[in-house]
RNA sequence: GUGGGUGUAGCUCAGUCGGUAGAGCACUGGAUUGUGGCUCCAGGUGUCGUGGGUUCAAGCCCCAUCAUCCACCCCA
C-alpha cells in the first residue's frame, strides 16, 4: 500500500518547475525595480489574527481555515493569506520606525479547506505585495502598474485589468443600506442563493452569474454613484494616474472582494482561461487594517497572485529546462574516467556538462546528448586519449571537428559565444 | 457542504451483444566493429481504482467505497 499526497495539495514535479521558478524569478525581479523588499513570515499564526483581520463572517475564516490547537492550548491556523501575517510581523517589529514607507513583498503557500477544481486547491501559493504608509493615489496607481508590468514580463498577455473602490467607513454604509433596499425590491427575481445571501453581502449579488441576476440589478445603485467626496478625488486621482500612463484597465463596480478589510481602491487580474476561476491576480487598499490590529494608524495597499493560476496560464508557453552546454560521450573504462575529469573541470568553470554513467552504447549516448538538447558533444575513446584530441560535434549543426582537450574550457567558451541563438 | 463526469500500460485513450485486454505516444535496444533528430524493426503477465454481488463466464451489468476532475458555494 503506497501513501499518497493529500487532497488539494499538489507536488510541483521536475517538469513544471521551472514554469515556477520563472514566475518567481520574474515577480522579485519586477518587484525589486520597484522598490519592495521580501519579508519571510512563519505559515501559521495564532487563529484571532485571521478572525481580526479577514473578518469573523468571512466563508475563509467560518469554515476553510485549518486550524488546530497546539500542545499548550494555543489555537493556531495555517495561513489562509498573506497580507494579515505580514501586518502583524510590521506591527510587531515597528518596521514604521525605520521607514515612513514600507514596500514589502513575501511569496509563499496558503491553506484554505475547500474542495479543490481547477485552479482552486487546498495548498495553493501566492506572491503578494504590500506598500505601508502613503495615501497618495498615485501610489495605488504604481501598484496596479507594476501588476501590469509584472504580467507582461510573464509573458501573460490573456489578462484584463479591472479596477474599482468600494469606498470607505463613511461612505460604504450607506450604499450598502440603499443596495439591500434595492435588492429587497426585486427580492424574487433573484436566485435562491442571492436571496440567501443579500443581506449578508450584497455586494456579491452583484456579481452573480446567475442571468436572472444579471436583469434584475441592472438598475442597482453603483458603488461609484456613492463614494464620499473623499474617495471619489482618490479613485479620480487613481485613474488619472493610469491614464497618463497608458494603462489599460477596466472600471468593474460590481467587483466583490472576499475579505473585510478592503477600501477604496480594489483591483483583479481576471481572464477567461481558467474556468470557473477568473481571478489571477487580487487586491485592493486597506487602510483601517493596519490600527484594527493593534498598529499605527497608517494606511495600506497590496495584492497577491495566486502561482497556480500563473502557472496554468503558462503552460501554453512553458519554459524549458535549461540545456547542457556539453554532453562528452566516452567510449571504453580509460575515456570514461577521463570524462569524468573533464566534466569535473568544466563543472568547476560553470560550463552545464553531462556524461554517461551507464555504461551505454556511443548511439545510445547520442541519442540522450540530444534528449537533453547538449549544444555539443565531446566524443572520446582510446585514440582521442592517446593524441589528447578529439572530435566535438555541434549538436545544431551536424557538423564536428577535432579540438585539443588542452585548453577545452576556452574553446568551449568561444563557441558557446560564437553561436548563442536560440535554435 | 452540494451536484455531475471519469478511473484500463509511464502518459493520452480504445475496448462492440458480457466470452479471459489493445492502439498511439513515451521508454529501451537494434538497422552503422565509434555518431543524435527522420525512417524502419523488435521489446507489454497491466492488482482493468478497491471490496462485494449477479452470471457457466464481468473491463463491460448491480451495490458500496476510495481517488480524481469539473461545476456550485467561495475565492488567488
Amino acid at each position: 500500500m503506497t501513501i499518497s499526497g493529500i487532497k488539494g495539495m499538489n507536488d510541483i514535479l521536475p517538469n513544471e518547475v521551472q514554469t515556477w521558478q520563472f514566475l518567481e524569478s520574474t515577480a522579485r525581479r519586477i518587484f525589486e525595480t520597484y522598490g519592495f523588499t521580501e519579508i519571510r513570515v512563519p505559515v501559521v499564526e495564532k487563529t484571532e489574527l485571521f478572525c481580526r483581520s479577514i473578518g469573523e463572517t468571512t466563508d475563509i475564516v467560518e469554515k476553510e481555515m485549518y486550524t488546530f490547537t497546539d500542545k499548550s492550548g494555543n489555537s493556531l491556523s495555517l495561513r489562509p493569506e498573506g497580507t494579515a501575517p505580514v501586518m502583524r510581523s510590521f506591527i510587531e517589529h515597528k518596521l514604521y520606525t525605520l521607514d515612513p514607507v514600507n514596500k514589502l513583498y513575501y511569496l509563499g503557500p496558503m491553506f484554505r479547506y475547500e474542495r479543490p477544481q481547477k485552479g482552486r486547491y487546498r495548498q495553493f501559493h501566492q506572491i503578494g505585495a504590500e506598500v505601508i504608509g502613503v495615501d497618495d493615489p498615485r501610489i495605488d496607481a504604481q501598484v496596479l502598474i507594476m501588476l501590469v508590468h509584472f504580467f507582461a514580463a510573464a509573458g501573460i498577455d490573456t489578462v484584463e485589468l479591472q479596477i474599482n473602490s468600494l469606498g470607505c467607513k463613511e461612505c460604504r454604509p450607506g450604499y450598502r443600506q440603499m443596495l439591500v433596499t434595492f435588492l429587497e425590491s426585486r427580492l424574487n427575481a433573484l436566485c435562491d442563493d442571492c436571496r440567501r445571501r443579500y443581506l449578508a453581502n450584497p455586494l456579491r449579488v452583484l456579481d452573480c452569474k446567475v442571468p436572472g441576476c444579471r436583469e434584475a440589478t441592472v438598475a442597482a445603485p453603483s458603488v461609484l454613484d456613492h463614494l464620499c467626496a473623499g474617495c471619489n478625488d482618490h479613485f479620480v486621482a487613481v485613474r488619472s494616474s493610469l491614464d497618463a500612463t497608458k494603462t489599460p484597465y477596466a472600471i468593474n463596480p460590481r467587483m466583490v472582494r472576499g475579505l473585510d478589510y478592503y477600501t477604496k481602491t480594489t483591483f483583479e487580474m481576471v481572464t477567461e482561461n481558467l474556468g470557473a476561476q477568473n481571478a489571477v491576480a487580487a487586491g485592493g487598499r486597506y487602510d483601517g487594517l493596519i490600527k484594527s490590529l493593534g498598529g499605527p494608524s497608517l494606511s495600506g495597499i497590496g495584492f497577491a497572485a495566486g502561482l497556480e493560476r500563473l502557472a496554468l496560464l503558462k503552460t501554453s508557453s512553458p519554459v524549458p529546462p535549461p540545456r547542457p552546454d556539453l554532453f562528452i560521450a566516452a567510449l571504453g573504462d580509460a575515456a570514461g574516467k577521463e570524462a569524468f575529469l573533464l566534466m569535473s573541470s568544466l563543472l568547476q568553470r560553470n560550463f552545464r556538462v553531462e556524461i554517461d554513467f551507464l555504461g551505454k552504447s556511443l548511439k545510445s549516448q547520442l541519442r540522450r546528448a540530444d534528449k537533453l538538447g547538449a549544444r555539443f558533444v565531446l566524443i572520446i575513446g582510446e585514440d582521442e586519449l592517446a593524441r589528447n584530441s578529439a572530435p566535438l560535434r555541434d549538436m545544431r549543426t551536424a557538423t564536428q571537428d577535432e579540438v585539443g582537450l588542452t585548453d577545452l574550457a576556452q574553446l568551449l567558451m568561444e563557441r558557446l559565444q560564437q553561436n548563442s541563438a536560440p535554435i
